[in-house]
DNA sequence: GACTTGACTTAGACATTGTCCAATGTAGGA
DNA sequence: TCCTACATTGGACAATGTCTAAGTCAAGTC
């Protein structure tokens, strides 16, 4: 819970009202929320607070690794703060839903030195695709 | 090459200049062109097509299986002719150049029907993410 | 070849998502 | 308490994509 505030702080980071209402809407959330979401979020705790501080605060969650940018669609990134848990995404290609899963096998593993053309290949990210239950009744 | 057209005739499809500039400028390309890209190689050809008829003939060659759509970053969508072939791909983080791979095993059977939560999953795309030989030099 | 019709195209307004900047505010150390 | 560097604000701007009304044209029909 407040654990995320407390490494924040031993970050360095200096602990503003804004900040802390960010990172509290992820921390409460278990979905995955786009930018807009959280600053509506964020908004509802903290009136004044800018879309440009939330981008800011999102930016910087991410670049600490406290949270994962997900790009499951070509609307917004997504913001997922279940980062410690390594995790893919199964999304409905209907109505877009979003479930975390966690597969077996390493993708990681999968990818042979000579498809890596000299790349230092840090990460995977997978995201299957189908219909969730309800799209698929309709 | 016509293969293309040819298969579009014969879905029904009215064969009009601009769908066919469209169609040759993805099947002329092995790379991963934006919406945008693919508009300014068609203008090329074919001085006044209008960017939402690029978008549209886009979206019909997605909806026909013809043209992958990639979402390897925030920034646009890219369109990918190779189809037919199933690849995945793996992106620099710095640069954001992108290769086609074709890692072993088969992550659709990585994911148990414990993990589907009542999904009829279709389609799996694997994004692996790190850095290209010139940005991992610099 | 001319006609007809409905699908296609166009230009531009609009929507959404994200970035940038100069002015202002403030957390935390001295 | 005061200072100062860092954070926030609000709004302009940029990039990408969507929508619509009006005009255009491919392809079938005669």
């Amino acid at each position: 819970m407040s654990d995320l505030l407390e490494r924040l702080r031993g970050r360095g980071w200096r602990m503003t009202a804004q900040r802390r209402v960010v990172a509290e809407v992820l921390d409460g959330e278990h979905v995955h929320l786009t930018a807009d979401e959280v600053h509506a979020r964020a908004v509802a705790k903290l009136p004044e607070i800018s879309r440009a501080t939330v981008y800011n605060t999102l930016g910087e969650l991410v670049s600490l690794g406290e949270v994962l940018e997900v790009t499951t669609d070509k609307r917004a990134k997504r913001y997922d703060p279940n980062a410690h848990r390594p995790h893919h995404h199964l999304v409905c290609a209907h109505c877009g839903a979003i479930r975390d899963v966690h597969p077996t096998g390493n993708p990681l593993a999968d990818l042979p030195s000579s498809e890596r053309f000299g790349f230092t290949v840090s990460d995977v990210e997978v995201t299957y695709r189908g219909l969730c239950p309800d799209c698929a009744a309709a």
